[in-house]
DNA sequence: CTGATATGTTGCAGACGCAAACAATCCCTC
DNA sequence: GAGGGATTGTTTGCGTCTGCAACATATCAG
């Protein structure tokens, strides 16, 4: 029951106000009062709670816009910030990202194999000493880690995260005993999909579905009715095994006939004959190729998106289907071709409103999903921002 | 943003209340103040405004059950009802449901041909005010639809119902001027998702998800979160258009080789020799049959069933799966068989806590969700009962 | 009949947001 | 450049709501 007794309402305002900051940038309190409804002088109140806090500061009026008694301008502060922890298959990535979405301070370790679990606290701890003496030593309040796997929401267990090569990994207890922060877990791609929905190309939208293709499969991440969707368990969103095809070749986690076994970024490099390349470069041969080989294998592989994306649209009735990865490359090969092959294959109502988009924040995705993670329990409770034990409790869980 | 003034509180705070009393169908007041974490002091003013609005009523405690002092059973007052309707091909249902999820009164009118919707706000006026006589004279706050096909979420527009004939039929505001009372309407599955997560299979359950086949399709509805997706025109929930088949069988919205063009209750009765029968007929038939064509063909159709509800445990994972209308006989007829299939359809770890359960509300199922769905404004702020106008508001969102 | 237990009831205090009155600051016009 | 209008911050008082604590009430166990 969703009961609420007297302090939960300062709990719900301090919360809705820090995230109009957060989402925005940084805004006068004049727009915030206009954002959140609420009164003048409440307002006031609790951007005052909100800057003792240590959350915002208020700064000078900006130059003057209009008549009237200028606003001063709320903007997130710099003391306070969360960090983000990004492990792929060929690299780890630490990063200070304060309110307002801004990275202060990021770090890239390349490597040659798949980082061990076992590795990581003291690889983040370290780097997170050295990232947060560059940025002048703020607080770091919480951690949040962006898995390529299934990660429980319960407890931040990681169930499995096939190309890290990880199952059942404790990453989250060990994370926080290295570093001493609160550490919240989740899905890759499910964090994409809200810093899609936050700061990138479904800005605005409570219904939104990304999916990426990587180098590693396809995954994706629902939004559905401005919140993510996580399922029971926090395993929502594995697009990449959805059924396309009536044969036998079978996808990493043994199902046959799966998006993410006709769709892969190495048949696109094979018959570009191309070998490692990053993401622009891979879109750029494709969109610039006229090989009839190369055109045939991505109308091919678009032809099974269209499958799924059709699935997704009948099921979910999104309004914006945003494309990530070589996906978006995809269809930027061939404008238009998705949207035509999707009239076959989703029920045209649903179709009407749906927009298709490429992703916006390009290799800052993660870094700022796995901070939107972090920032959740913040934005929630901003006030519980001195006890960091109260930051521990839930972790992506609505 | 979801500010809240001070008001709000005492909104959320009864409807939260109410709610419980709805769910449980009536509760003492110590029962009540555990449930929702307030104070003793809180829900005896609180029960007491709901009382004063004629929403519940207080009687004798019950038998005396332990030692203190016996605490008064809260239950929903008769006074105050919702109207439910159900147009379906063969029949139009009209009934009175109190809070509490009690079906007062209905009626069940047959018909030969699909009802037009010209002719149904007349029809459900007349119905009703029989039922209202019937059923001592209440007043009717709200009228519920569950209709057969896409419902346009924002106002109600009947957007395309194959089943009935139906396409952009303004069935909300005729019926609102024939009826003289706020309408709701929405979809039949996913109002049936909702009845079955609130008094039948998956009841306690956040994350569910429904899957219906009847004489006219496959259809469904998700839960996530404790709350009805419904995706941002309100189209969610079409599972029947979900791609199981490399073939070219289209089904009714023209989509080739779907769950709805190859699982139909049309071959089952053919393969069986049967001709018009009721649900519980078809299952003891499927249940019975010896029949190696008739095994064929069911294991046929569950194939195609698994190959869905696959796609879904990966996308949703929904920690229930609810099977209504014959697709419950298909699983009934071969035990087990089913969550056998999705080993190989499914990722194994959102697989795991996958419950497969049988629909529980049987003919009172949509009943039972249009009534919901007409509850949900009282439900939301019981305090607006007073001027219906209020209630005319949100339809199904959230 | 008495004590223990559980729960309703009452009065009071704390917290909160809102409204209104007032103050500050900017733009615009004459 | 002085005054008027407009917008917004600030302060104060008030109404509402919930929690708490003390008291009252009703049942059970023995």
């Amino acid at each position: 029951m969703d009961t609420s007794d007297k302090r939960s309402v300062r709990v719900r305002n301090l919360s809705a106000l820090l995230t109009a900051v957060h989402r925005t940038g940084g805004a006068s309190r004049a727009a915030l009062t206009l954002a959140t409804t609420l009164n003048r002088s409440t307002v006031g109140a609790l951007v005052g709670e909100l800057a003792e806090l240590g959350l915002v500061v208020e700064t000078q009026p900006a130059e003057s816009g209009g008549v009237g008694r200028p606003s001063p301008v709320v903007v997130p502060a710099d003391g306070l910030v969360v960090a983000a922890l990004v492990p792929e298959a060929d690299a780890v990535t630490v990063a200070l990202v304060g309110l307002g979405g801004r990275i202060l301070a990021r770090r890239r370790i390349a490597r040659d194999a798949p980082p061990r679990a076992e590795e990581l606290p003291a690889l983040a701890a370290a780097t997170l000493d050295d990232l947060r003496r560059e940025a002048g030593g703020p607080r770091i309040l919480t951690l949040g880690v962006a898995v390529p796997g299934l990660v429980r929401a319960s407890d931040g267990l990681v169930r499995l995260a096939p190309h890290l090569g990880w199952r059942d990994a404790p990453l989250g207890s060990m994370l926080e005993k290295a570093c001493d922060v609160p550490v919240l877990l989740a899905n890759d791609a499910t964090l994409g999909a809200i810093a899609e929905s936050v700061f990138g190309a479904a800005r605005g939208h409570a219904d939104a579905v990304y999916l990426n293709g990587g180098s590693s499969g396809i995954g994706g991440g629902i939004l559905a009715g401005g919140v993510p969707l996580t399922g029971s368990a926090g395993y929502a969103g594995e697009f990449g095994h959805t059924h396309v095809a009536d044969d036998d070749k079978r996808d990493a986690a043994g199902v046959p006939g799966t998006l993410e076994s006709e769709v892969t970024r190495e048949s696109l490099l094979r018959v570009l004959g191309l070998g490692a390349v990053d993401a622009d470069a891979l879109e750029a041969a494709l969109v610039a190729s006229a090989d009839p080989v190369v055109l045939a294998e991505v109308d091919r592989q678009l032809d099974y998106v269209a499958t799924t994306v059709g699935t997704v649209v009948n099921i979910l009735n999104p309004q914006v289907l945003v494309l990530g990865g070589f996906l978006a490359a995809l269809d930027a090969a061939r404008p238009g071709r998705l949207t035509g092959l999707l009239r076959d294959r989703a029920m045209a109502v649903p179709l009407e409103a749906l927009e298709v988009r490429r992703a916006e924040l390009g290799s800052d995705l993660l870094v700022i999903g796995a901070a939107e993670l972090a920032l959740g329990p913040i934005l929630a409770e901003p006030n519980a921002v001195a006890g960091r034990d109260a930051l521990r409790a839930g972790r992506l869980r609505r």
